[in-house]
DNA sequence: CAAAGGTCCTGCTCGC
DNA sequence: TGCGAGCAGGACCTTT
C-alpha cells in the first residue's frame, strides 16, 4: 500500500491528534513486525509528551523527551486514529494512546512494517543513515540523479526505487514517473543523459506532489485517516493498465517484470 | 498457485 | 589477488 503520498497522507491524518498530546499508553498485542516490537522500552515513554511529529522517506517519527518512535507501514501497514474502548479488528497489532480519548493503531496484515525505539542522534540510525534526499526537496535534483547514475547498469525503474539515490519512490509512482519523463523503465541508467534525467526529477517531483494532493492511491484498500480513499487512483497513467489503451496515444500499455515487480509503460510514449 | 503498495540481507560478478 | 560497489535473488507474511 504505502509510498511516499500514501505515508505523507497518513502523517498529516493523524498530525492534529498526535501533535502536543502526551503518550499515556502502550499496547502491543502482536509484537512479530519486520523486527520484534521493543515493548518494554516503548511503555517507558508513558507520561512523555510528543514533541514533534514528522516523516523521513516512507518512515514516520513521533519524537517525545524520552526517545524517538520510529513506525514504517511495510506492504500493508495502516494508522488509524481510534477512540479508546474500540475494538482491536484482525491484525491490529499495536496502540500508542495519547491524552484524551485518541488511539494511534496500527493495521499490518503482512506484517513487513516496523515499530521500533531509536537512540539519539536519531539521523544516525542505519535505517535513516544511508538515505538518499527527499524528493520534494531542492538536493533532489537531475544533475543529482545524473551524477549517481554513471556507474549503474541496472534498469532505471530500480535505480530511483533505490532509497540511496532518492527516497519514497515505490512500485506506483516509479512507472508514473518514467512514463510522464518518456523514459522506459528497462533503460540503463547510465545509458540516460543529463537533460533526460533533469525531465525525471521532474517528473517525480510532480508524480509524488499530485498525489499527495489527491491524498494518496487507493488499490485495495488504502484510506486516509477519515477513511476516504486516496483519489490518485483516477490519475495513473500506466499503473495496473496492461492492454489498456496509452491515454496519451492510445497504444496499449505494456507490463513486464524489472526487479522482481511488475512495470508498465507505453512501448510509444517510452520508446527510450 | 501467483501476485500484491517495501526493503533488508546474502552472495556473486565485475572492474580497478 | 584483493577489495569494494553494485546487482540479482531470496527472505519476511497474509490475503485475494
Amino acid at each position: 500500500m504505502p509510498e511516499l503520498p500514501e505515508v505523507e497522507t497518513t502523517l498529516r491524518g493523524i498530525e492534529p491528534y498526535v501533535r502536543d498530546s502526551v503518550i499515556t499508553g502502550v499496547v502491543v498485542r502482536n509484537r512479530n513486525l519486520r523486527w520484534p516490537v521493543p515493548v518494554t522500552e516503548l511503555q517507558a515513554l508513558i507520561g512523555a509528551p510528543v514533541q514533534d511529529l514528522w516523516r523521513r522517506a516512507k518512515y514516520i517519527l513521533i519524537q517525545t523527551a524520552s526517545g524517538t518512535i520510529l513506525l514504517h507501514l511495510g506492504m500493508s501497514g495502516s494508522i488509524r486514529i481510534v477512540q479508546r474502548e474500540t475494538t482491536p479488528q484482525k491484525h491490529d497489532h499495536l496502540d500508542i494512546e495519547l491524552d484524551g480519548a485518541s488511539v494511534l493503531r496500527l493495521n499490518d496484515p503482512r506484517r513487513f512494517g516496523c515499530c521500533l525505539l531509536l537512540p539519539e542522534p536519531v539521523l544516525e540510525h542505519p535505517l535513516l543513515s544511508q538515505l538518499g534526499p527527499e524528493p520534494l526537496s531542492s538536493d533532489f535534483t537531475g544533475e543529482h540523479l545524473f551524477r549517481l547514475s554513471r556507474t549503474r547498469s541496472a534498469p532505471v525503474k530500480n535505480f530511483i526505487m533505490d532509497g540511496k539515490v532518492v527516497v519514497g519512490v515505490g512500485n506506483i509512482y516509479a512507472s508514473e514517473a518514467l512514463f510522464q519523463a518518456g523514459i522506459r523503465p528497462s533503460m540503463t541508467a547510465r545509458r540516460i543523459s543529463r537533460p533526460r534525467y533533469a525531465r525525471l526529477c521532474r517528473a517525480i517531483r510532480e508524480v509524488l506532489d499530485k498525489a499527495i494532493r489527491a491524498g494518496g492511491t487507493t488499490l485495495s484498500d488504502f484510506t486516509q485517516t477519515d477513511g476516504r480513499p486516496g483519489y490518485f487512483r483516477h490519475e495513473l497513467q500506466v499503473y495496473d493498465r496492461t492492454g489498456e489503451p496509452c491515454l496519451r496515444c492510445a497504444t496499449p500499455i505494456k507490463s513486464k517484470v524489472i526487479g522482481q515487480r511488475n512495470s508498465y509503460f507505453c512501448p510509444q510514449c517510452q520508446s527510450f
